[in-house]
DNA sequence: TTAGGTTTTACAAAAGTTTTACAAATCACG
DNA sequence: CGTGATTTGTAAAACTTTTGTAAAACCTAA
């Protein structure tokens, strides 16, 4: 369950016992943990050691939990929040969902469950980071010349030099072209293709892809039967790759 | 992004009046709802209509709620997956989340905070998939890569290295190798294997899972003839297992 | 209208899956 | 130990789905 590095997790806890069990299970799990025992503090841990995850329990002395909640949800409405709380009422999860709680556990819970429920939240937050990575993203930071195999991208001016020769690329054919390489060696389904190098929105069933597959083919590879760089994996989509340099 | 548009929810579940009842306030919120009443079915919606997200009970008629939570893991690992449940006892919570499901709801539930829950799932979602397309990914119960004996598995682009070299693998392949991995050292009868890795309804008599455990035998046992990975239980089903790293 | 490019259509070819058929292995039991 | 009943292994045929490709239809801007 290793997800790369380790995880900060705040846990706003008065009861010590609690708190110190809790910090236990959660530092076999490899995470750090930090423990504040008042709203006050957990604030202010908050804010200097941004934790991945809070672990906020709703009782506590001094501000109360969901003034803490409140708080934090107004600078950072996205940090995943675990509630516990000793009344484990209905209108006491509402309230707690609606000022924008991710899970809420009450107690006595079982030690199990809390551990999969942060491990989820730590999931889920992981993938906000790396979100949607690639593809659209690194188009921007293409060079302007592309070399791979015998072949030479100049996208300056939309022309490829190839074994064929000289070919002016079409504006399509240019944006397909960047996309790959973009994602080099990572696979990508037509449906990806459509949407991001076109711009298509919903569920389209054509041949369009396909048909610039044939295209690029045919400029690129020297056996278009047999492609080496634009590789379709049946089912997914389409990878292009080649040699490391 | 923008957040704009409709949400599509797909709900599996058997009781009418329920579904009803749960179609109609999230309709209320702007919503597409479509209802499934049994796991065959729930799956079929789920591949066509691509909902993001699923609302499913765990008692069904025919594939059992787990088992469609399964396959749809098995391919996609983000979608949010809120679990109704009759039974509400930890043991079954701890199940439903160690499967990776996101969120969970005793029946009896209080309709607002189902729709609270679901909202967050929304939202949740929304942040992750900036691009908006759906995003397969690995399992994150399954790493990107395993490795076991001499084999190595890249699940990012379906393709293993053992001792015959480099082989691109099925989708049916990786499912099944998943399924396997995921239940590492425990035996999974041909049913299960059918209707997790299949999305088959029960009382099918075939060979087909057998036909794959010859090809993955053939790709990853040193002698498919004599089996140390991928072993067999006569009258039971399959089993994978190797050494402890 | 034309020219250049894109998308759709249609069908052949390829790849993957399921069924069929039968041999080999294993089991139950007298 | 044999013997018949089951279950599993495996190849090959039958079938299904996906992909390759050419050609027709369709745009769109000059």
């Amino acid at each position: 369950m290793e997800d790369s590095g380790k995880k900060r997790i705040l846990v706003i806890e008065d009861d010590g016992h609690i708190a110190e069990g809790l910090k236990l299970n959660l530092l076999l799990q490899g995470h750090e943990v930090d423990i504040a025992p008042d709203g006050f503090s957990g604030l202010q841990k908050w804010k200097t050691w941004q934790p991945h995850v809070i672990v906020l329990d709703i009782m506590l002395p001094g501000i109360d939990g969901y003034s803490v909640l409140q708080n934090i949800r107004l600078e950072d409405d996205r940090i995943p929040i675990l509630i516990l709380s000793a009344k484990g009422t209905s209108e006491d999860r509402v309230k707690g969902l609606s000022y924008g709680v991710d899970d809420y556990l009450a107690k006595p819970f079982d030690l199990e469950e809390f551990l999969l429920r942060v491990e989820r939240l730590l999931t889920r937050t992981s993938w906000n980071n790396r979100a949607g990575e690639a593809y659209k993203g690194a188009l921007s930071s293409i060079p302007q010349t592309y070399t791979f195999g015998g072949n030479q991208i100049d996208f300056s001016n939309s022309t490829a030099y190839c074994k064929s020769g000289k070919i002016i690329l079409t504006e399509q054919e240019v944006k397909l072209l960047k996309l790959f390489i973009a994602n080099r060696g990572k696979p990508l389904s037509r449906k990806q293709l459509l949407e991001i190098g076109w711009g298509y929105t919903g569920g389209t069933s054509t041949r369009t892809v396909d048909n610039f597959m044939v295209r690029l083919r045919k400029y690129f590879e020297d056996h278009p039967q047999h492609p080496v760089y634009f590789k379709s994996l049946r089912s997914v989509g389409y990878v292009f790759d080649h040699d490391s340099p």
